[in-house]
DNA sequence: CATAACCATAACCATTCGGTTATGGTTATG
DNA sequence: CATAACCATAACCGAATGGTTATGGTTATG
């Protein structure tokens, strides 16, 4: 059991509070799929204005689910999914990982081909 | 793959936004660990007033989170961790799995002992 | 039967949230 | 150098949120 804890992971509260919306995980599953992306391309991506999205990125910025990265006058942005491990945890904890636990099994080992 | 399905789950939405709330967790939390209970119990356990406790059981419901059953007068409510399903869904995509997925492996035959 | 216990709903309130437009700072471009 | 592009922050606003007290309905109890 390897423990990697490389980052001290934001609060558990954070990141259930920063996935609570669906624009902001809307942002974060589109920064997953197709990697680093402006702000000027979320923002055409999401359906909000600009700075819609600057709050947006700085809520996941605060439960550390994306990083940035200063280039010129833009800022580039990417997932962080480490950040989501809290959650992960505790599903692990409260979830239902118990049951299904086969079908899970089954599901991992089909996905590592 | 099994798919069972028994029950439509409520919209992903809605658990996340259920389990967004510190306290609503907590209760979750305390019906997973101590099963089945009394909206009086999970009062005394919550630090907030009896129709806090109530609506927060409401919004529970609504993502199906828990269950009620009607006795006399009093209402006990357990958890039903099934509607976590939508949010492990949702961490099997856009969550850290790909990465140790070694470790995790390793830890669910750890755990199925 | 009167009273108390349990719970849900209503009414209300302060705060937070998610959105907007306005603005200003920095960097690229004509 | 003037202008445009990119982004973050400020200021503002309506709606949603999480809490409270008040109330009423149902069930148990003295």
């Amino acid at each position: 059991m390897v423990m990697v804890m490389s980052v001290k992971s934001a609060n558990a509260n954070h990141v259930f509070r920063a996935l609570a919306d669906p624009t902001r995980r809307a942002i974060f599953e589109e920064l997953t799929r197709q990697g680093e992306q402006t702000v000027h391309a979320l923002t055409r991506y999401a359906r909000v204005s600009q700075p819609a999205v600057s709050k947006h990125l700085t809520v996941l910025k605060r439960a550390k689910l994306v990083r940035h990265r200063r280039e010129g006058r833009e800022t580039h942005y990417r997932a962080q999914p480490d950040a989501l491990t809290p959650m992960v945890d505790w599903l692990d904890r409260y979830g239902a990982f118990w049951r299904d636990r086969f079908d899970r099994l089954e599901d991992l080992l089909e996905r590592m081909d």
